[in-house]
DNA sequence: CGGATTGATACTTAAGAGCTATGAACATCG
DNA sequence: CGATGTTCATAGCTCTTAAGTATCAATCCG
């Protein structure tokens, strides 16, 4: 026959109280019974636990040996149904999460601080990466959810808006608008050489830019084209030309660039989150719960 | 409903086979009750282990933190019924050992060093101390066998020889004696300063020497007492006197001291062990077992 | 759309955990 | 020294529940 834990439980009340009776009361049964468990254990194990002289109860070496293993087993018992409790709440746990590089400068950082704040005991594994990459990750359950530009067209996927913002203009400190005190007027860039991000890494970004300066009635030039924004804002300042970045990217401060939001209404470039649609991931609720306090995160 | 640790191995068998059908078959039980167990689990945690479409088993993140945890479990049970089964054999376990100072020059070495090969796990717990200490110790519970001098009365006491051996002469280098070569004739000591053991310490051990005399024909001049035999060699080595003591001490090899036997034929001192009758303790089986390797140890 | 696969459900069976009553061994006390 | 009380074991029964059989429902595949 097998030992189950009841085994253990009752040999245990027995070890403490050194009583059949006391031990049978405690554990809310009756005494006959507690006995038949405790020779079924000791015949299982093919040992003696206990000593009956029929007068007192006493530990053998084996007895007081087991005694400990059986009180370790039960609360190793006990952490597991709260290990997996926890689990289940997302509080323990792995998180995998992409992220493109326009999110560290923003969304990215208040979210994990608040994460780990919530789920201490969550492994998060970071992949900073591009949008497209991040979409085929999520399909392959390389990450589980990630920060990316729209649009996410793919049915399996949920997409939702965490964060929007303008554009503004990076200009090289030594450019003559960059000098020129009050309003920049955008048509004013018509004829600067423009840096962008390659439209198939951020179709939305692309958009907006090239929307937005055919709204001021021109088309960019486009000089040169760079997949980080930190690069694109390094050659603006090397005076390659200029940039129309989220605003934002203004933290990244650095010197022999100038930022000016133009006077004509910039259209909004967006970032989001994007996950699995049937993904039932406690930890990805809770990291979804957060980057959308309000909403449930199922919902698109 | 509490957990068991059919719950348990249930788990562990559909966490690895991520199927009910082939899991109920390699725990030789059919497919509906394992659903059963597996269901009253999740219940008893509050919390779903796995994700079943129908189609396809998985397991939730509680369920592969669970799991770990499961197996460990299930681990430290195997654990803990070898270690009782050792224990049960005396492999493990504690032993409280007494011994009188004489003995740990012939008879307590060679013992303790087969003990520790047999039971390498076996804590034991030396006690240097006087036969009637031990006695004592014996009967509180201090000591679980003691190395002593006869006579042992207490018929909640087991004793038996384990050595036996005569008695030499110790001489003061300077002695006459000690310069003579050939036998030695006891009675030529008749007129010399005696150094012994307090009768009390050692009724045996006292008789012996002085029956000694008597049967050479005459009876010694006690000049001084020591409880130790080392103490008793020194007075020897420091020309105190002249003492009785057995063979074996011959190794303590003091300086200024010569040992001779007589040629009258000495009687037998012996040492022996004693433990509490009804003990069952298995690490004391087994090391009555090294000690009377012939014999059963229970027997007187 | 039909057949195969797979987990869940319904119902039955039977093992065994637990209960009450009682016995046997031992200790304590009058 | 017998009477009484305590304590663990045994006996017989009940009843919970684990396990078995048959079947269903949903999904996948060709």
């Amino acid at each position: 026959m097998n030992i189950e834990l009841r085994h253990l439980r009752y040999f245990v009340a027995v070890a403490e109280e050194l009583h059949f009776g006391r031990a049978a009361q405690r554990l809310h049964i009756s005494q006959p019974p507690l006995s038949m468990q405790i020779r079924a254990l000791e015949e299982s194990l093919g040992v003696q636990l206990l000593e009956r002289t029929q007068r007192r109860v006493a530990l053998t070496q084996a007895g007081s040996a087991f005694l400990g293993e059986a009180r370790q087993i039960l609360a190793r018992t006990e952490q597991a149904t709260l290990l997996a409790r926890r689990a289940s709440r997302g509080e323990v746990g792995n998180l995998a999460v992409g992220f493109v590089s326009t999110a560290d400068y923003n969304v990215l950082p208040p979210l994990l601080r608040e994460f780990r704040q919530r789920a201490p005991a969550v492994h998060l594994a970071l992949h900073e990466s591009t949008t497209d990459r991040q979409l085929a990750d999520l399909i392959d359950g390389r990450i589980d959810v990630g920060f990316v530009l729209p649009p996410v067209e793919d049915a399996r996927l949920v997409y939702r808006t965490i964060h929007r913002e303008t554009l503004v203009v990076a200009l090289p400190a030594r450019h003559p608008l960059a000098r020129q005190r009050g309003k920049l007027r955008l048509a004013a860039l018509a004829e600067s050489p423009f840096i962008l991000f390659p439209r198939p890494l951020a179709p939305s970004l692309y958009d907006a830019v090239v929307s937005y300066c055919s709204s001021a009635g021109f088309s960019p030039h486009i000089e040169q084209e760079a997949v980080q924004m930190q690069t694109i804002v390094s050659l603006v300042s090397a005076e390659i030309g200029v940039a129309l970045i989220p605003a934002s990217l203004r933290h990244l401060g650095r010197t022999g660039v100038v930022y000016k939001a133009p006077v004509e209404r910039s259209p909004f470039t967006e970032i989001g989150l994007a996950w699995r649609r049937d993904d039932a991931l406690a930890t990805l609720k809770v990291f979804l719960e957060i980057a959308f306090p309000a909403g449930h995160g199922a919902a698109a």
